[in-house]
RNA sequence: UGAGCUAUGGUGUAACGGUAGCACUACUGAUUUUGGUUCAGUCAGUUAAGGUUCGAAUCCUUAUAGCUCAACCA
């Protein structure tokens, strides 16, 4: 593991400043607003951090950003950590920047003090109209040269709450010509009345994201603060407070967050699919979020691996959700129980099995992938049922599933043969008519028979009927951000399909929530959390891989 | 079009001036009591043009393309 011939360029970084005796030891952070949930991009930042300070040696922080009190809530403190641990990390100390802000109120004195730093009474739209445009140089405000006791006054007034939202803002004093639009005298402070989730009604004024994190980073000694590629511009802001503050050198580094094919990422869009009913909730499994896969059934173990094989460099990307599903197969194929389901069902009658009154009871391993997993026991009967779709009349070449005459194996039993179809009046096919071989028992078979198809079926008697649910993507294109238009237009209708009755082997009535089940040929499915209650609801977390899907359709294109 | 960041197979990511490699995908074939798994193999790439050098994906120049930056959001 720690033997990873290629290191991304962050930790080649690391390397070198450790190598150099820069430091002795790392410290990362991972700094969610509380204002949403995690997704799958933030799963690559935490996988990251985390796997950084464990890689190099040192730990990381939990820290929430929590600077802007109007959109933040416990709620989401909550499920964040949630998410982090379910992802399978721990952090060293879980902060708050909400914790800092008596420390980062004296900066912003010590800032005024030494002429860095004014209050100013214009309004948003005079600050903004004042700040120029990329081509133009800003105007100085006609506050910048107020004296440092005036400052010191206003500043006091200011968070004693004397003014009202939006009256007047802290200002840092450093060039309103300046290339960079970050560095045109940005606000580190503004006035909102409003009560915070940790720190109650303490507070008028509250920090801006600039003057918070780069200080929060330094009060923690973080020596590697690694953000996403649009914090680019602030990075010379970042250094900027750092340096005038005298304070511990944390530096900023820029990775390009995940792009994924067939889904958004923005809280923003998430939100629109929550808002507009596209989806049932933040944790719809068809959703990028954390809560959502683990409720899928996608497994911590499988996210890692995934953010691990996509790497971490600076271009910006678009990941093949393949990929994703290709790791989550990988792990599920490990770990998952076999079970049989028919999920569209045609019945077949034995007709040379004896009507005995004892029902035979076969044997199935639980896992062929793993040697230590157990077995379970499948009650065999007279009548059973296939899936229609393992049954052609006609069938096309390379069909190696049942027909008319043909023979199949039924997985864990025996080999039978379709003597007769039975048909209603309409000509639709009612049942099937066929015989066993005695002697093709799995296990011990003597029959000396070699069939190409394996089905999976169930006892009649003994089925147990449970719901599915089957998830495809959520949008009908790559990348619906990109795309003209509303991003909404885009959105995948036939994503859920609910089948309300499947028929079940009865091992799967003990069925637990976090055991992962493979339905023979059919794909992944774990137990729904949610809406499980006295009956049986499972998710589809992946499809199996199928080649015949591919194929049937070059032997026979269907439009 | 000011400034900044980035360009390597279909996708993602390595190669740190010296053989363009790995993974996913796709496609072959073998194995298989899951058309799954596993195994073997095939296809496929340095944005362009100049320059430096014995040698350039890598360094320089120019061009082109994509992304980012003017919230009292983070």
């Amino acid at each position: 593991m720690s033997e990873e011939k290629h290191l991304n360029f962050i930790e080649e970084i690391i390397k070198e400043d450790l190598e150099s005796g820069k430091y002795s030891s790392i410290v990362t952070r991972f700094p969610p607003e509380p204002n949403g949930y995690l997704h799958i991009g933030h799963a690559k930042s935490i996988c990251l951090n985390f796997g950084l300070a464990q890689k190099f040696g040192g730990y990381t922080n939990l820290r929430f950003d929590d600077t802007n009190p109007v959109t933040e809530d416990v709620e989401y403190v909550d499920s964040i950590k949630e998410d982090i641990k379910w992802l399978g990390f721990q952090w060293q100390n879980e902060l708050y920047a909400s914790d800092y802000f008596n420390i980062l109120y004296s900066f912003a004195v010590e800032l005024i003090k030494k002429n860095l730093a004014y209050v100013d009474d214009l309004t948003p739209d005079e600050i903004a109209a004042s700040k120029g445009t990329p081509t133009e140089p800003g105007k100085d405000s006609p506050n910048r040269n107020r004296s440092i006791e005036e400052n010191l006054r206003l500043f006091e007034e200011m968070r004693d709450g004397k003014y009202g939202d939006g009256a007047k803002v802290l200002r840092a004093k450093i060039d309103m010509a300046s290339m960079n639009m970050h560095m045109r005298d940005p606000i580190m402070y503004r006035i909102k009345k409003a009560a915070h989730h940790r720190t109650g009604d303490a507070w008028n004024i509250y920090p801006m994201y600039d003057f918070a994190h780069g200080q929060s980073d330094s009060i923690e000694k973080v020596t590697h603060s690694i953000c996403t590629l649009e914090f680019i511009p602030h990075r010379e802001l970042y250094d900027w407070f750092i340096d005038k503050l005298e304070i511990f050198p944390s530096h900023q580094y820029e990775f390009a967050r995940l792009n994924l094919t067939y889904t958004v990422m923005s809280k923003r869009k998430l939100l629109q699919l929550v808002q507009d009913k596209y989806v049932e909730s933040w944790d719809d499994p068809r959703m990028p979020t954390l809560s959502a896969m683990r409720r899928r059934g996608y497994t911590p173990e499988a996210i890692r691996d995934f953010c691990d094989r996509i790497g971490v460099a600076k271009r910006e990307n678009l990941i093949d959700v393949g990929l994703l599903e290709f790791c989550v197969r990988e792990h599920l194929n490990k770990v998952a129980l076999r079970r049989m389901v028919v999920f569209d069902p045609l019945k077949v009658v034995i007709t040379n099995y004896p009507d005995s009154m004892e029902v035979e009871m076969l044997t199935g391993e639980d896992n062929p992938e793993d040697a230590e997993s157990d077995s379970r026991e499948i009650p065999f009967g007279k009548e059973l049922y296939i899936e229609q779709e393992d049954f052609m009349e006609n069938p096309p070449k390379k069909y190696f599933r049942l027909f008319p005459g043909g023979m199949v194996r039924l997985k864990h039993a025996y080999i039978i043969k379709c003597e007769e179809v039975i048909k209603d009046e309409n000509g639709n096919i009612k049942e099937l008519h066929c015989t066993y071989i005695p002697e093709s028992k799995s296990g011990s078979d003597t029959s000396g028979i070699h069939v190409k198809g394996t089905l999976h079926w169930v006892a009649v008697q003994n089925a147990v009927t449970a719901e599915i649910r089957l998830y495809d993507r959520l949008f009908k294109v790559e990348n619906p951000g990109s795309e003209e238009g509303d991003f909404k237009d885009y959105i995948n209708m036939d994503s859920l399909q609910i089948v309300k009755t499947v028929y079940a082997e009865p091992a799967l009535k003990n069925a637990k929530f976090n055991e992962r089940y493979q339905f023979l040929r059919k794909g992944y499915f774990t137990l729904d959390a949610k809406e499980t209650y006295n009956r049986l609801v499972f998710n589809r977390t992946v499809t199996l891989k199928d080649t015949w899907a591919k194929e049937s359709k070059k032997v026979q294109p269907i439009s």
